[in-house]
DNA sequence: TATTGTTATACTCTATAACTATA
DNA sequence: TATAGTTATAGAGTATAACAATA
C-alpha cells in the first residue's frame, strides 16, 4: 500500500517531470540547452563575469564551462572579452542577441509562474509557498541521511 | 520585481534541486545513476519485461536501452533470460542483488516522503496534494503554448 | 607558488541509421 | 515485410589530470 506521504512525493515528482519537459522544450524553442540556459541566466543576473566565476556559481568544473561558453559563442548568445587588469581571466558577456534571449527567458519563466499558480484561490500561493519552504527545511535539516529512486 | 507567483515558482525549483541532489546521492550509495535506477525501477514494478517494452515505457530509444542494461548486467543487477516465445527478444530479470537493490530503493523512497511531509499539520499532505494535482492539470490543459528558463 | 583557462582523455546519457536474426 | 536488438557514429554534459600563461 501506499501512505498519503508516499502519494504527495509520486505526485510531486510528476509535475517536476511535466514541468521540465515543458522547460526543456521552450528552451530549446530559442536554440538553448538547460546547463547553456543555466550559464545565460547566471550572466543575466551578474553582469559579464570570468569563467572561474561561472564555474563556482553553477557548481561544475572549469573545463566544462569551458564547453558550454564555447556553445554559446558558437551560437552568438556571448563573447569573450579580455579582462581589464587579468590577462588570465576572460569577461564573458551577453551579446544582445543572447541579452534579448535571456529577456525572453525571464518573461516565459513570469508567464509560467501565472499559468501555474494564477488560478488558485485567494492565499493559495501564499500557502503554497509557505509549505515548500517548510518541505525546504525538512530535507536540509536531515541532508547526509541516506534517500534514493528515480 | 518578483511577483508572488514567481517566487512560488523560484522556490519549487529550488526545493526541486535539494531533492533531485539527495536522490542522486543515494542511487549513487546503491552504485546507481538516474537512468539505470529508472530501468529498476520498471523491473521492480512490471516483472521481467522485453528491452522493447523498457524503450516503451522508458521513452527512450532502444539503442538507449541496450546500453542501460548493458550497465546493470556489469553491475550484477539484472541478466538477460531467452524470450520462452520470441528468439529474438531478451527478457531482462532482476536478479537477487538487483531485487534487494530495488527494495532499498522502494524503502529510500518510503522514508524520504516521512521525513519531507511528516512534521505537516494534520491535513497538511493531502491539501498540499490536491495543490499538485491542481498544478499539474493547470500545466497539462495549455501544454504546447511556450515556456523557458533553466 | 597559486590561479585562469586550456588540451587530453574518459564516462554517461541520448539520438539516428544501418544491419542481423527472427517473426 | 515487420520487429527485437545490435553495431556504428555522433553530440551534449560531466569529470580528472596535465599544462600554459599570468599573477
Amino acid at each position: 500500500m501506499m501512505s498519503a506521504n508516499e502519494a504527495a512525493l509520486g505526485r510531486l515528482q510528476e509535475l517536476v517531470v511535466v514541468l521540465s519537459e515543458d522547460m526543456e522544450q521552450g528552451l530549446a524553442a530559442l536554440g538553448l540547452t538547460r546547463s547553456r540556459a543555466h550559464v545565460l541566466w547566471e550572466l543575466h543576473r551578474c553582469g559579464p563575469v570570468t569563467q572561474r566565476t561561472l564555474s563556482d556559481a553553477l557548481r561544475v568544473t572549469p573545463r566544462n564551462v569551458t564547453g558550454l561558453v564555447d556553445a554559446l559563442v558558437d551560437g552568438g548568445f556571448v563573447s569573450r572579452e579580455p579582462h581589464p587588469t587579468d590577462r588570465r581571466a576572460t569577461l564573458i558577456t551577453l551579446t544582445g542577441s543572447g541579452a534579448e534571449t535571456a529577456a525572453a527567458m525571464a518573461a516565459g519563466q513570469r508567464d509560467l509562474a501565472d499559468q501555474l499558480f494564477g488560478s488558485l484561490p485567494p492565499g493559495g500561493v501564499e500557502e503554497f509557498t509557505a509549505t515548500l519552504d517548510h518541505l525546504l527545511a525538512q530535507i536540509r535539516s536531515q541532508q547526509g541521511a541516506g534517500g534514493a529512486q528515480r
